[in-house]
DNA sequence: AATTCGGGGGG
DNA sequence: CCCCCAGAATT
């Protein structure tokens, strides 16, 4: 089959089973930048509301240079990989001069968060330049069709891929053959048992031939996880509360939580209360009374296992404050970005007496 | 070249 | 339980 014959018949697959998508009804490239920091290791089902309501509050690089980082972060909130937002934020910042996007490749490609397949995509959709997009889709539709065994997370690997997107890119339709190419591996060529009986290129499909279709594409290596173990003390002192924003050189960097303990292997509650950080956190202040929220959270991240608990403090002094914390009122909590393992301890602190 | 950044969905 | 997802920055 030709590289011709490859374009065509994905781009007559797309015609039919193309997903319907806002971010593809336009050519503002403001739009086609926010849906594709979005969408960067973010399935399109996990991505689409928050493009929405990204682009409602945020319609226009101004508006998203001006707003407040904590409210972009705010969000972003529950999505995951906040870098995204960070640094979102600090590329509209810089463009703010200007008030819209580069358009040349290499300005776009500069930009803060923006990497090979984000300027690829950017610059294809929005200005219709011969750039070939490479992301996971596209590694799995190539690997497969050609039969190729390099592995996909190696320098090498990513030279070479690059190079077979670059010569099958179709360069009188770069747009469409770059969204037919990643619709067709998200929707037909997916990751396990695709149904390569419906498939337009069964016919020339080398891993289908060679029955290696579930091995491919090939990856080098393995992530390993690491245990953490994180104690939240929700302080309240009368109608107030002590929070504090992540800072850098760790996960959740710029989000906020309650006052947090870390220790090295799970504590049990008489284990807690006996550790300095204890002390040291509550400065010495009486309590009223203290109660177990959750224990034994798990919560998963891509390289980490946090086990998490929730203790509850209640202090004599209605007044009082925490050194080192912001106080804040309860009741102000929601505005404030958090993990999703803060938002989860939200929900079973806050939502009984909201409501 | 290897690690680190979230969170959700599907087999 | 595993792997993967419209990847990029950092070390």
């Amino acid at each position: 089959m030709s590289v011709n014959q490859f374009s065509e018949s994905l781009i007559r697959w797309y015609e039919l089973h193309r997903r319907e998508l806002p971010w593809r009804e336009t050519k503002d490239p403001y739009r086609i930048w926010i849906s594709e920091i979005i969408l960067q290791q973010t399935r399109v089902a996990q991505g689409y509301a928050y493009y929405c309501r990204f682009i409602e509050r945020f319609p226009d690089v101004c508006s998203l240079a001006e707003a407040h980082e904590d409210e972009v972060m705010k969000m972003w909130q529950g999505l995951g990989y906040y870098s995204r937002a960070r640094n979102l934020h600090e590329a509209a910042r810089s463009l703010a001069g200007r008030g819209r996007l580069p358009e040349t490749y290499k300005e776009v490609r500069a930009m803060k968060g923006v990497g090979d397949y984000t300027a690829a995509a950017i610059c294809s959709f929005a200005y219709d330049m011969p750039c070939a997009v490479v992301d996971g889709n596209v590694y799995r539709v190539l690997s497969r069709w050609m039969g190729v065994d390099e592995p996909i997370d190696t320098a090498a690997g990513k030279k070479l891929f690059a190079q077979l997107a670059d010569q099958l890119l179709d360069r009188k339709h770069p747009a469409v053959y770059n969204q037919a190419i990643m619709d067709f591996g998200a929707l037909q060529c997916v990751p396990a048992s695709p149904d390569c009986q419906v498939c337009p290129l069964a016919d020339s499909c080398v891993a289908l031939r060679d029955k290696r279709v579930e091995e491919l594409p090939r990856k080098s290596h393995k992530v390993k996880t690491v245990n953490r173990y994180f104690s939240y003390i929700y302080v309240r002192a009368g109608v107030y509360t002590f929070i504090n924003k992540r800072g850098a050189g760790d996960i959740w960097q710029n989000l906020y939580e309650f006052p947090l303990i870390e220790t090295p292997e799970k504590p049990d509650e008489s284990e807690l209360f006996a550790l300095p950080e204890w002390n040291k956190l509550l400065g010495g202040q009486a309590v009223k009374r203290i109660r177990l929220v959750e224990s034994g959270v798990k919560h998963v991240l891509s390289h980490r296992v946090v086990y998490a608990s929730c203790y509850e403090v209640v202090l004599e002094n209605e007044d009082a404050f925490l050194d080192g914390f912001q106080r804040i009122r309860e009741e102000d909590l929601h505005k404030f970005p958090v993990s999703r393992l803060i938002s989860h301890f939200f929900s079973l602190l806050l939502e009984p007496k909201i409501r």
